[in-house]
DNA sequence: CGATTTTGACCGGCGC
DNA sequence: GCGCCGGTCAAAATCG
């Protein structure tokens, strides 16, 4: 993959960005979900094979466009929205208090693949069974204490697992950055607040 | 020099 | 009670 992190064509250097590349779809791939917090899927037809772990499913979860030779890619939006306001009675927490859990598996060779948010690592594990090390990170937004785990898929490292926990108390950085670029790419980015911010989990 | 990452130590939950 | 394991802390190292 040709993204750079600090490729200065690229105005938010935390964003994925495609630049170089002619067609990053060969090289990520969105395959499906993992699993969520329980129930969250039960039970409603009109949004049938969202919560369903196959291929097939991968074009309802990614949300990849181009605009003026630019590829902007972000984090399953549609999908994680409908999620999250499923989620809004907030009756399921986990044992630390903190709410929701979401856990993606992505084919990538990015295992930090940015999702709009700030996040700062502060641990790193190995876990039993796994030949691959656990990354830890927090939003390092005040006051919001949304935690992810980063991890290879034990079986494919060609996979990602991403673990989100929590719900941000605060709108995505990113969404900022979009709503202010319409010169460069006015469609380039996914202009919704993100699935996870307070707003679309009430 | 401030921000970020690394990494070993520490802690709590859980099963035996 | 003890040991294993996952998660977090925090000092040191590294980076920009």
């Amino acid at each position: 993959m040709s993204f750079s992190p600090t490729d200065h064509s690229n105005p938010n250097p935390n964003s994925i960005f495609f630049p170089e590349n002619p067609d990053p779809m060969a090289d990520f791939e969105l395959s499906d979900y993992l699993m969520l917090d329980a129930g969250v899927f039960e039970d409603d037809t009109s949004e049938k094979g969202m919560g369903v772990a196959n291929e097939s499913a991968t074009p309802k979860h990614s949300n990849m466009q181009k605009n003026n030779g630019v590829f902007c890619f972000s984090f399953s939006l549609l999908s994680c929205l409908k999620i999250c306001r499923r989620c809004k009675s907030g009756e399921k927490k986990n044992k630390l208090g903190l709410g929701h859990r979401i856990a993606f598996r992505m084919k990538s060779e990015i295992e930090a693949m940015d999702d709009g948010y700030k996040w700062r690592k502060y641990g790193k594990k190995s876990v039993k069974n796994s030949p691959n090390p656990r990354n830890y990170y927090k939003c390092v937004s005040g006051g919001c204490n949304v935690k992810k785990r980063i991890e290879r898929d034990r079986d494919d490292k060609s996979y990602v697992i991403t673990t989100y926990e929590g719900v941000h108390n605060h709108e995505s950085p990113y969404t900022s950055y979009c709503n202010q670029m319409p010169l460069m790419a006015p469609n380039a980015c996914i202009s919704q607040p993100s699935p996870f911010s307070s707003s679309f989990s009430t």
